[in-house]
RNA sequence: GUACCCGUAGCGAAGCUGGAUAUCGCGUCAGACUCCGACUCUGAAGCCCGUGGGUUCAAAUCCCGCCGGGUACACCA
């Protein structure tokens, strides 16, 4: 039983409540000077019926402290706690060696799968900063789950469906060749399509569409196209995921579907679901507020919502999620509400497992995302500038370090990463360059800059972070000072801020919990020698230094970002 | 028009399942490297938490109105 459950238990004797409800009522105070655990006896006020000051008092009193609280004390109307110090470094400091790079995971997630439905690139279109969301946010998703024990299934749901392609296989039949596509890559077929758009007439028009319905028929000479223009798109894609070390373990993606959305429509008539509306089939939601939900055309093809549905009815069947969750921009808010609605109708009581989690716009510099104006920034162009940038700074800083190449590609791409994932996924994003290409203040490359330190001093003292974590002849009353202790309160929040962020699937809450780390830890580095005269103090500061090296590691990892030894 | 989201120091944000003097970074100003890595650290100035009501012992946080910004709303995805 851990400390607070203990104070919970004792106090609830006293009141005469139950534990837990006590325990839930604990706060941590606004500062330190003020104790570790805080009880507000103001709700306790109605039960006893006295003043919350009178309380606090009479509980200080009475209460019997559990060995690891030194202190009660009454302030106004709560109830601060003061830990022992050395006690609460052992622990702390003994559950991260216990677990090592492990500490913070659990088993919670055990055999449990969760579907992430994210980065969903489109083929024959090049990825630009407004993809950088999804691709990020979805990959620390996945590790968070992962590292929390679930069985994670990453998944990029190819926008690879629809009418363009047809325009795109009739352009290249008509303009290009297998050559120059392939020396020129997805540029060459953005331009064909840019083409076609801009000269198409009614006779190309006509046989888009007729290539389309051969796509749509598994023609063997518009699917080898229509195959190939996707290995192209997913081999000039693969450069991206490989710097950011992204693997999915599916790419099916919305063509996938083509011959699985038949059997919903199906189901959705047979339950009576569908009705005709305006030329169109639809499902109608006015009784939940929300418009109709299309899922065929007047023409009688499937829509995005048909597709999605006959996805998560698929990977229901496949997987058999626990939660499938779709890392999607917030625009589309309502065509989740709705397909999601629709499947709850259907009677599938797995929709509530269904859970679209949105993220904000990319602006860039102010000003809308367009192509057409020039205010776009791809993903590609943004990674290079970034590990350039860093290159130069080690260059200037640290010319003598080994494999700069590396370190080089792990800050850049570190720095990209977290600007995007620093903040809440629901605000807007302003893009700037300046803001993205940060090595200052609260950036990956500080974070990253900590565990070098860390690294460093560890490397000066000649013993390993193992060694340093497992070492029993500490003195921790050497790390009895508030940077110390400060240090400690965050290493032993950090398994709470992991599960916050999977509760919430917000993946910065662990990425804020792992700055303020290296922010404290920077703080007792400054007032305090590590390495020392004395050595059984020394081992006590050596084995702090290894557990924050070790979860600040743990805390990058779960955002995707990569900690250098040396940098 | 309807629905949803956002509005916290000059700028970018955290805090939003209500609790003690609202926190962090950038920028500004003043400091700290013979010493374990200055991509660092210390200090100062700077916020009536968009606004007006309400609920409560207690509101940045919950409810309602208004203002400002954004997104979506039928056969694109």
């Amino acid at each position: 039983m851990d400390t607070k459950a203990l104070l919970a238990k004792e106090l609830a004797g006293i009141i005469g409540m139950e534990a837990q409800e006590i325990e839930n009522m604990f706060e941590t105070p606004p500062n330190r000077e003020m104790g570790d655990i805080a009880l507000p006896c103001f709700k306790l006020a109605r039960v006893l019926r006295k003043a919350p000051p009178a309380i606090a008092a009479e509980l200080a009193q009475k209460l019997s402290l559990p060995e690891a609280v030194r202190e009660a004390r009454a302030e106004g109307g709560y109830l601060n706690f003061f830990l022992d110090g050395n006690k609460r470094v052992r622990t702390v400091l003994e559950a991260v060696a216990a677990k090592n790079e492990a500490y913070g995971s659990s088993d919670k997630g055990a055999g449990k799968t969760i579907c992430i439905d994210y980065s969903s690139i489109n083929i024959a279109k090049r990825c630009h900063i407004g993809h950088l969301s999804t691709t990020a946010i979805g990959n620390a998703l996945y590790k968070i789950y992962s590292f929390l024990g679930y069985e994670c299934v990453g998944i990029n749901h190819l926008g690879d469906w629809g009418t363009q392609f047809g325009k795109l296989i009739c352009a290249y039949k008509l303009w290009s060749n297998r050559e120059s596509i392939e020396k020129g890559g997805i540029d060459a077929l953005v331009e064909l399509y840019v083409r076609f758009n801009n000269e198409a007439d009614e006779e190309m028009e006509n046989q888009a569409r007729a290539w389309f319905k051969k796509i749509e028929d598994d023609d063997a000479e518009a699917m080898e196209i229509f195959n190939w223009f996707k290995d192209i798109t997913l081999r000039d894609v693969s450069r991206i995921y490989d710097l950011l070390g992204i693997k999915f373990d599916s790419y099916n993606g919305e063509s996938f579907y083509k011959d699985k959305w038949q059997s919903v429509v199906a189901e959705l008539k047979e339950k009576e679901l569908l009705v005709p509306s305006e030329g169109a089939q639809v499902v109608m939601l006015e009784d939940y507020n929300m418009p109709p939900c299309i899922l065929l055309k007047n023409d009688g093809a499937s829509v995005y919502a048909t597709r999605d549905i006959a996805a998560a009815m698929y990977r229901k069947k496949t997987y058999d999620f626990h939660k499938c969750l779709y890392v999607v921009a917030y625009q589309q808010n309502l065509h989740f509400r709705q397909f999601i609605k629709v499947i709850e109708l259907m009677g599938y009581d797995w929709a509530k497992d269904l859970i679209h989690v949105p993220f904000g716009m990319v602006s860039f510099e102010g000003q809308t995302l367009s192509t057409r104006k020039g205010n776009i920034v791809y993903l590609d162009e943004l990674l290079e500038r970034a590990i350039v940038k860093a290159g130069e700074i080690i260059d200037q800083k640290n010319p003598e370090l080994p494999d700069k190449e590396t370190v080089a590609r792990q800050v850049g791409v570190g720095a990209v990463l977290f600007y995007d994932l620093y903040n809440s996924r629901i605000k807007d994003v302003d893009f700037w360059w300046d803001r993205a290409l940060a090595f200052e203040g609260e950036t990956g490359p500080y974070v990253q800059y900590t565990h070098a330190r860390a690294c460093s001093v560890l490397a000066k003292s000649g013993v390993s972070a193992t060694d340093a974590l497992n070492n029993a002849d500490c003195d921790y009353s050497a790390l009895d000072n508030s940077e110390a202790q400060e240090v400690i309160a965050l290493l032993e929040g950090f398994p709470q801020a992991v599960d916050a962020a999977c509760e919430k699937n917000e993946p910065c809450v662990v990425l804020r919990h792992t700055v303020a780390l290296a922010q404290a830890f920077n703080r007792f580095y400054f007032e305090h020698r590590i390495i020392t005269e004395d050595g059984n103090a020394t081992n006590a500061n050596l084995k702090l230094c290894a557990a924050v090296k070790t979860v600040i590691k743990t805390g990058l990892s779960l955002a995707g970002i990569e900690a250098p030894n040396k940098m």
